[in-house]
DNA sequence: GAGTTTGAAACT
DNA sequence: CAGTTTCAAACTC
């Protein structure tokens, strides 16, 4: 501890504050004691004092400046001195904040103060490098003129909170997670700055919980737990949500400061909460979190600061990541790829979006950065891209009107990193609103995620083995906040992307993926395949790991079959008027984005992520569950699964493919409002069908083993020059091997089975063999063709 | 492939 | 919440 002693302190204006300064009043921040005023009249010190406010005689500003010692040179930040016997020295630096040297201190607006007092009541202990960070909250009613108000940031949390529009107040405040820690409160009104002192004491882990409006705890204790600075903007009117241009200043500020590199530029123009923090330094794990949030509530549990990372993940040697870290936004800035090691961070111009794509094999100890970089790129502070520096990029993003995101890094080092994922993919990763998800980066994979928070914590075990496309949603209170989503953006999206071309271009998209079965499961078939998926739903309710669940309006297959970019075959929609943003398409309701559709101005894309991002918070205002399984864990008195809402056909008897329920193959149930059902056990027309498609399914299988058989018999057939003219050639009838016939007998007799057990007339069970046969011959003429071809061109 | 039917979703 | 409209898939020809 180190004390001011005698010597000079200086606060330091910028020239928009000196501008607005007419007359300084100098108060001790922690007691709110008035230390002097311009007029040179000392009165009264009794603490410690690192920082002091500073406010305007005339009202317009109140700020709360770091003490700095002159004598120590410029910028130099006596944290934890005591401000005993000072000359403190108001005065107007002429560069922007955090370029400010001595040399470019222009005016001494103020020789104010010489303090005399002897006592130090009360140190803090350095931490040697606490941040300053300067923000400008609103704009003065009166004068027009932006309010600066620096606030200390090493608390490295900022909050940044609507306000209910009855409100004509903003609340900037820290606060710290010491529950013995004294607590301010700066409150801003529209006649100016009021500092008060909290009275209740701050409880570990929900000091934001106590954040209530127009009051929130400011954190005067030292570093050694994070604080928050919370900063609660004028909302004039209720539905109002838009910050005005000086929150927005205050955020970009504190960001700023909060970077340490002064390389941020932060705009917002919707309404946001936002928390900045940094975990707790001493595990030398550097989190980070941005939080937005609409108001006007806050609940206190939403408030809640995120406090912890997954221990496991606590093992960095990175004494104070967040500290180094940079904070970087960019506006509109052409794609920029970096491929570090495993990662590579796709920045896409006029994406808010960054992208990650985890492109090799990671070893084992991989060193991982100390420091963070988040990127913005739009207008708004709903999205930031939070990325590691140099390496391990990782988005969290969320949508204008979800109400909030909050993001955890906590950045390792020396941590084995996950295995090799099975297909390069991109993964976007879409936080949920009003939730406090955490999502360590480690490596090319998100892995063991501990419960941070205790409802609303996801986790997923291998973001790498998620299907592309995957969305997820935060398993609990997902119909009360709203969306809670990741998504995984298709791995095919990424090689756009990097190639810098317009996405889903479907004329240079590889062709869908060949339709799954059209006809229908047997029973039993589709009860085991049910247990898979193809589509990974945007609801998934298992709270500890995602899960697998059987899409909507996806006809179940065996295994996941992966198309070459790594995508599960889908079917794609034909959405011509919804532009994919409704839940008519399947896509859209499938919480997947449109690839290798044929639908017209699709924005179910990340070409339109705020536009689809707004459409699913639509959906789920109109039905919190609209993107849960319909087909899911519902099941009936006998425990067979049923349809959670049931169905409303009326003309289709229930027994056709416009029924949700036997669409899924069920059967329906009381929930079901349908009229002349005969989707019931007993109903005969339904047996007839179940039975006529089991048939189907049979001889679908059969002539599907047979034919790939008989394939591959041609295949390796010897190929022999042709022999016949071009004309009038004959066949090669050495492809006739036994092996082939022998196939070709068994797609008949496939053939003629069916036929009989669906006791058809003998004639028409004839035919059938016919058909097979010559189908079964078609094949073999084809093949042979094609090696003819090909012995031709070798 | 065009046109029709159907029922869920969206809207009023 | 009910009635109507919109929509895209399923279906038919």
């Amino acid at each position: 501890m180190t004390s001011q002693g005698e010597g000079h302190v200086a606060v330091e204006l910028d020239a928009m504050e000196a501008a607005a300064c007419t007359g300084i009043v100098v108060s001790n921040p922690m007691s709110g004691e008035i230390i002097a005023s311009s007029s040179g009249v000392v009165t009264s010190t009794t603490d410690t004092v690192n920082y002091l406010t500073v406010q305007s005689q005339n009202g317009p500003f109140i700020i709360q400046q770091p003490v700095k010692n002159v004598n120590n040179g410029p910028n130099v930040v006596n944290n934890g001195s005591a401000l005993t016997k000072s000359h403190i020295i108001v005065r107007q630096k002429a560069v922007p904040l955090g370029q400010q040297t001595t040399s470019n201190v222009t005016s001494v607006l103020g020789d104010i103060v010489t303090l005399d007092k002897p006592g130090m009541k009360r140190s803090l202990p350095s931490s040697g490098s606490n941040v300053i960070t300067k923000v400008i909250i609103t704009k003065n009613p009166a004068s027009g003129q932006p309010q600066p108000v620096p606030v200390r940031t090493n608390p490295q949390t900022l909050t940044l909170t609507s306000l209910p529009s009855s409100s004509n107040q903003s609340v900037v405040s820290a606060s710290s997670d010491q529950p013995e820690t004294p607590t301010k409160t700066v409150t801003l009104t529209s006649q100016g700055i009021v500092l008060s002192p909290m009275t209740t004491a701050s409880v570990p882990g929900t000091s934001t919980a106590k954040i209530v409006p127009y009051k929130i705890p400011i954190p005067i204790s030292p570093s050694k737990t994070p604080t928050k600075i919370t900063m609660i903007p004028v909302s004039r009117s209720p539905n109002k949500t838009t910050l005005n241009p000086a929150n927005i200043t205050v955020l970009s500020r504190a960001l700023n400061t909060f970077a340490q590199s002064g390389n941020v530029t932060l705009k917002a123009t919707s309404p946001s909460k936002v928390i900045i923090k940094q975990g707790p330094a001493p595990t030398g794990s550097g989190s980070l979190t941005v939080k937005t949030q609409s108001l006007p509530t806050i609940a206190p549990q939403t408030a809640q600061p995120i406090r912890a990372v997954a221990p496991s993940l606590q093992t960095v040697q990175a004494p104070n990541a967040v500290q180094n870290a940079r904070l970087a936004v960019q506006d509109k800035k052409p794609m920029v790829i970096n491929s570090v090691g495993s990662v590579q961070q796709i920045q896409v111009p006029g994406s808010r979006f960054h992208y990650v794509r985890l492109v090799s094999p990671v070893t084992t100890s991989t060193t991982l950065p100390t420091s963070l970089s988040v990127v913005k790129t739009s207008d708004t502070l709903n999205q930031a891209s939070v990325v590691p520096k140099n390496a391990i990029p990782i988005t969290m993003t969320t949508a204008p009107q979800l109400n909030q995101v909050k993001i955890t890094l906590p950045v390792q080092q020396n941590m084995p990193l996950a295995p090799k994922p099975a297909a390069t993919s991109v993964h976007r990763v879409i936080l949920p609103a009003t939730t406090t998800t955490t999502v360590p980066v480690q490596g090319a994979s998100v892995t063991s995620l501990a419960p941070i928070q205790p409802a609303p914590t996801v986790s997923i075990q291998n973001v790498s083995q998620l299907p592309p496309g995957t969305t997820i949603l935060s398993p609990s209170n997902a119909n009360i906040q709203g969306l809670r989503s990741f998504a995984l953006v298709p791995a095919s999206y990424v090689t756009q992307l990097q190639l810098n071309k317009p996405l889903v271009s479907k004329a240079t998209l590889p062709p869908p993926p060949p339709p799954p079965p059209s006809a229908p499961l047997s029973t039993s078939a589709a009860s085991a395949q049910r247990q898979t998926r193809d589509y990974v739903p945007i609801a998934s309710i298992d709270p500890v790991v995602t899960q697998y669940t059987v899409s909507r309006n996806v006809p179940a297959q065996n295994g996941p079959t992966l198309e070459a970019t790594g995508a599960r075959p889908r079917k794609p929609c034909n959405c011509t008027k919804s532009q994919c943003l409704k839940l008519y398409c399947d896509c859209f309701a499938n919480g997947e984005f449109c690839q290798n559709c044929n639908c017209t101005n699709c924005a179910n894309n990340l070409e339109h992520e705020e536009e689809r991002s707004k459409a699913i918070k639509s959906c789920l205002d109109r039905n919190p569950q609209a993107f849960h399984p319909k087909i899911g864990k519902a099941k009936d008195i006998e425990g067979n699964r049923r349809h959670t809402k049931g169905c409303n056909c009326k003309r289709s008897g229930c027994l056709k493919n416009y029924c949700e329920c036997y669409e899924a193959k069920i059967m329906c149930s009381s929930f079901c409002k349908c009229f002349g059902c005969k989707n019931f056990e007993e109903s005969p027309e339904r047996k007839t069908l179940m039975h006529l498609a089991d048939a189907a399914e049979v001889r679908v299988q059969q002539q599907t083993a047979a034919k790939t058989k008989l394939s591959s018999q041609i295949s390796s057939v010897p190929s022999r020059p042709p022999t016949a003219p071009a004309s009038g050639e004959r066949l090669p009838f050495a492809l006739i091997t036994s092996d082939v016939a022998e196939a070709t007998s068994a797609c008949l007799l496939a053939q003629a089975e069916e036929a009989e057990r669906m006791k058809m007339p003998a004639v028409v069970q004839e035919r059938m063999v016919i058909e097979e046969f010559g189908r079964c011959l078609m094949q073999i003429i084809d093949s042979a063709n094609r090696t003819r071809t090909a012995n031709s061109v070798a």
